[in-house]
DNA sequence: TAGATTGTTAATCGATTAACAATC
DNA sequence: TAGATTGTTAATCGATTAACAATC
């Protein structure tokens, strides 16, 4: 699919999609039918021109002289972002961060199936967070390949984190979703997505000390 | 401080620098004394020119012929980044986001100090997280301005969020890392640092199914 | 039809990369 | 000294903004 162009669509445009569809989301939840890029840009921040840029790399969403259908747009865009498929996922590290995933309904919501939690500790192997279990780390890689699993989170601490990425990426996992404080290291047709809280938190500080390089959103 | 320079340092700068603190103080840990801006560009996957562009922007930290001394531009960049401080904070929603938090002993290495955790539900309050105590957001208002808090977290659902904020901006807070899939509308002298989980997983989600577009780092 | 707003091209702005003199 | 590597300027590249014809 996307064969009518060579260029990539590049990082900065795809980072602010889900913010586009989030707010989609919202709107439609209010009920509201439809929304101009000028609308749109008044409560993204971003500009009313970039908007229409960033939407016509996918296709021409809009209509003159009317603007975007709200409920159209939403839909286009969570295909685009792969929202309209169930992804079977597993997180190693059954700790707060890990349950917090497991447990946050947004993410099943948008297709995102956790099949089970992983961990090494035995005194939490075997219980279960709702009704998910959490497993020996030793399973890991049988348990991938058996149920088709193409997510695999990381929250374990920094570590043992390139561990878990290695058993990933042994058994066939195509995207990894790391928290640890680490950097992993896997193929080239893995896809990795970090989230370092430590980077988001220490940028906090530095605005917290130099305000005057601060700007919103 | 900083009245050298008229012109900010551009955001995506300031993003590049936790990064390369935390690579040094990897190094460190390794007992490794010096790096060219060769050695981090491989890394940390940045270009030599642009990791050299980069620190410019707050001084001349290495010397030609040598390059960068580790525990010094370790150092230096920890204080660009307020690490050399003590930051009171406190998180709404103990639930296990706020729990994982409140929990993770590197940000309370890095200078922030978590007072207290805030909740609405009867069942959790005065309970403790480790040493910490749940509190009643009801006092969120009085435990702020008693106690000098300078960062609030908000790891509450998403209808709470512009709530909490406000709860915090009324009572002088500086700085909210908000955790809601909600962007909270505050005046332009407090700093907000969003973490969008859903964000960040709906990327992964894309790239996942468009491969094409993906790029290491 | 007249007004509104898109899709798209062109202009501008900013960030990254390349190059190299300075110098340790 | 010779080699290495910085700090910094200039060149390039890419992203954002502005403008407007097309058209609903």
């Amino acid at each position: 699919m996307d064969l009518d162009k060579d260029n990539k669509i590049s990082i900065t445009v795809i980072r602010r999609l889900p913010k586009y569809h989030r707010y989609l989301g919202e709107l439609l939840r209010r009920g509201i039918n439809r929304i101009s890029s000028k609308e749109l840009s008044d409560l993204t921040g971003f500009t009313a021109s970039q908007i229409r840029q960033d939407l016509n790399n996918f296709g021409g969403f809009g209509q003159q002289g009317y603007g975007y259908n709200v409920e159209e747009l939403y839909n286009q865009l969570g295909k685009i972002l792969g929202l309209n498929k169930v992804y079977n996922t597993v997180i190693v590290g059954s700790g707060n961060l890990g349950q917090a995933i497991s447990n946050y309904s947004g993410f099943e919501e948008a297709g995102f199936k956790v099949l089970s939690l992983f961990d090494k500790n035995p005194k939490v192997i075997g219980l279960k967070i709702r009704d998910i279990e959490i497993r020996d780390v030793d399973e890991l890689g049988d348990f991938i390949k058996e149920n088709d699993v193409e997510i695999g989170v990381i929250t374990t601490p920094r570590e043992y984190a390139q561990d878990i990425a290695d058993v990933y990426m042994e058994n066939g996992i195509k995207a990894i979703w790391n928290f640890a404080p680490a950097d992993i290291k896997v193929s080239d047709d893995i896809i990795v997505e970090n989230v370092h809280l430590s980077e988001s938190l220490f940028t906090l500080s530095y605005f917290l000390n130099n305000k005057e390089d601060y700007v919103k959103n």
